[in-house]
DNA sequence: GCCTTTCTGTCATTGAGTGCCATAATAGGA
DNA sequence: TCCTATTATGGCACTCAATGACAGAAAGGC
């Protein structure tokens, strides 16, 4: 603190835009590019394409992303971002099976279709490295919040070690099980929901032996 | 098989580049690069430069790597494949923090600065997001591997979820601490071997409560 | 109305990455 | 040794992703 006074002058000019809206907009631009990007592929989609369809300036587009591959990051992470917020409603006196099939997801209900690209995006990760690349540090990125969960289920603290390694295992267990999905998905094969709660479920019991996933009693 | 004959003709002309001194040349080129990126950053730090100081064409190295931020793979993949070879040797009769001290590596005999290279980079990778995504790419390229391991420990096949999980969470583990590391020696702070061993052990054995790490009898 | 701040577009420029073709290097066969 | 087939490399032109600089347009307070 070095200013005594606390500056309450009024801002004076435009306002910046809120982190909401400009989310909304990188959002916006995402959908757009994913579109793109399945149906020409990644190389064939050129920076012009994306901001066209939008409607905004090539200029403009490369203030909302700094490269053309990664405009398919808030796709991802919005649906990391609800799995997680899901995990955050997860109760102390569930099993994170009881849990999954109690907390019935109906997606994002303002586009339904995103789920559906994002899953796309990560079944063309397998031949897209750039692609591969982004899906993983999104995924990652989760793994703090995980870390947040699974403290305060063990009443433990979300630095710790152990549990930041538990929390690496949760993402891994949910990563492999999406990716599955996806791949399955893409390849035309019907996965219910009830297979992937299962088959989740599953994964992270046989990993961690009841570490994490059980009720707490 | 369309070919009746089995075409016993001996090849012709210059024989291809074997993939022994294509990695070598990979490395080299990628010792070079992380010195240039380490001085002068990544974006300070242009493909010319790169090639000059390995005395390629420009031309030459965009063969070798397709952008200039994937110079850092080999490093990086030295590495963590050294790790993966250790684990291959981890006898049965043996608990992980047992193994992971009798089997004292003298790093790369070749090129002892590899190591600490390669952690520069990830210590770098934390305001790098390039470096971040390649590091977590070539990390996760290690799961399969360490899958066949754990299958092989448990008696089971290695593409079963439970198996991949459990790669995954040893991965992990061993992510986390590399990263704990790589920091700690960017920050100055020294650390010892037997901590990294004490620390990875408890990480896999906190979070899979003896699932992986411990000996079979 | 004016003023201030932020957002967006236009233009010019840089630099990463590729295609194309010529040339050098390597190896077998005459 | 010369010829020929094949691969590795270099040089050049080119595309396009990405940035910096500047000028309007938009959104607020006065």
């Amino acid at each position: 603190m070095t200013t005594v006074a606390e500056t309450p002058r009024a801002p004076r000019g435009r306002r910046p835009m809120s982190e909401r809206r400009r989310d909304l907009q990188r959002l916006e631009i995402s959908r757009e590019a994913v579109r793109l990007f399945r149906a020409q592929g990644l190389a064939a989609t050129s920076g012009e394409q994306i901001a066209e369809g939008v409607g905004l300036s090539v200029r403009t587009l490369w203030r909302y992303f700094r490269s053309k591959e990664s405009c398919v990051e808030p796709l991802l992470s919005q649906s990391s971002a609800a799995f997680v917020a899901m995990l955050r409603r997860w109760p102390r006196d569930r099993s994170l099976e009881e849990h999954l099939i109690a907390d019935a997801r109906p997606s994002s209900p303002t586009s339904p279709g995103d789920d559906e690209a994002a899953l796309a995006v990560i079944a063309m990760s397998r031949a897209e490295p750039a692609f591969r690349a982004i899906w993983l540090v999104v995924h990652e990125r989760s793994e703090p919040v995980l870390a947040e969960v699974i403290a305060d289920r063990l009443g433990r603290a979300p630095e710790e070690l152990a549990v930041r390694v538990q929390a690496a295992t949760l993402a891994a267990a949910l990563r492999i099980t999406t990716e599955d999905y996806a791949v399955a998905l893409a390849d035309g094969v019907a996965i219910t929901g009830e297979d992937m709660v299962a088959r989740l479920s599953e994964a992270v019991r046989a990993a961690t032996h009841g570490v994490i996933g059980e009720a707490l009693t």
